[in-house]
DNA sequence: TTCAATGTTTAGAC
DNA sequence: GGTCTAAACATTGA
């Protein structure tokens, strides 16, 4: 699913519910999803988690760590108990209809069982998320971990740092340069858009052709568009202790994203929707130049 | 029936 | 080798 903002608001939730607990076995429904022998981690404790780019590592004891990528349709669902016997529940991921109903579903794909009980689910409909393994010392360097560009929320990512990394693409738009991975980690087709619309730019503009105050106008728009993002709980929201609904609440606040048509929450034109790469963009004609 | 969906990865063309 | 584009992956629902 998700982007960073989904991501973080999964990690923080899930962290919540099995930090401490151990893994007593894992059902692996379909291999693509879990790419490793899942008796590599039985028998461990579940110690932290953490966050790089839309990756989700839960690292384990004894030197394990558990790598989760949803993609664009995965799903993790929690599902234990109080201590007083009642049900307990988190679901975060992309939102389906089913995603509060009875689990496993059709699209689950690999099950956790705790020690304790509860039951973690992946689901993921469209198959292209995965969960691997790897141990310490390595993770970093994972092919899909070491070439991943700065992390837009760190203190260290200055607007300097943004001009440096999108100037490894002069000739591509900046709505595409901005979701590339390797120069900045995080940001996926929702919050592109948004982030471009918060700096007031044209996403068919070309990178070699924004100048400094665009570009610092961009950097402070596209942290306003992740942290946005995280205190609305992510567009695809994740769902704690029996609440119901499946609807994020991120999207009700978007200003461009899937509106297109409709009237522009600042000018009231109306907002446009393009294709790049192979993807859709809003934008605000007359907002965004 | 056809198209698009919150993401990468890869094959092909310059 | 670098850069860029389109297709591929797999499934569902509008």
């Amino acid at each position: 699913m998700p982007e960073l903002p989904e991501v973080e608001t999964i990690r923080l939730g899930l962290s919540k519910k099995i930090i401490g607990l151990t893994i007593k076995k894992i059902d692996v429904l379909n291999n693509k999803s879990f790419q490793a022998d899942p008796n590599l981690v039985r028998g461990k404790k579940v110690l932290k988690t953490w966050r790089r780019a839309k990756i989700i590592g839960i690292d384990l004891s004894d030197g394990f760590s558990l790598l989760i990528h949803l993609k664009m349709s995965g799903q993790l669902i929690w599902v234990g108990e109080t201590k007083i016997g009642k049900k307990d529940k988190f679901i975060g991921g992309h939102p389906t209809p089913d995603w509060i109903g009875q689990m496993p579903n059709k699209a689950t794909r690999v099950i956790f069982h705790f020690n304790d009980g509860s039951k973690l689910f992946f689901n993921d409909q469209r198959k292209f998320g995965w969960i691997r393994v790897s141990e310490k010392g390595k993770v970093k360097r994972e092919k899909f971990m070491k070439d991943l560009g700065p992390e837009p929320l760190e203190r260290e990512f200055t607007w300097q740092v943004l001009k440096r990394q999108l100037l490894k693409h002069k000739n591509l738009t900046v709505k595409m340069a901005i979701m590339d991975q390797q120069a900045i980690s995080g940001i996926g087709n929702i919050y592109a858009s948004e982030a471009l619309f918060n700096a007031k730019l044209d996403p068919r503009t070309k990178v070699s052709e924004l100048n400094d105050k665009q570009m610092k106008r961009l950097h402070v728009g596209i942290i306003k568009a992740l942290e946005g993002g995280i205190k609305y709980g992510g567009s695809s929201r994740a769902h704690f202790v029996n609440e119901e609904g499946n609807k994020g609440l991120f999207l009700d606040y978007a200003s461009v994203y899937q509106r297109g048509g409709l009237p522009c929450k600042i000018c009231k034109t109306k907002i446009q929707v393009i294709r790049q790469g192979g993807r859709s963009t809003f934008y605000c004609p007359k907002c965004q130049k």
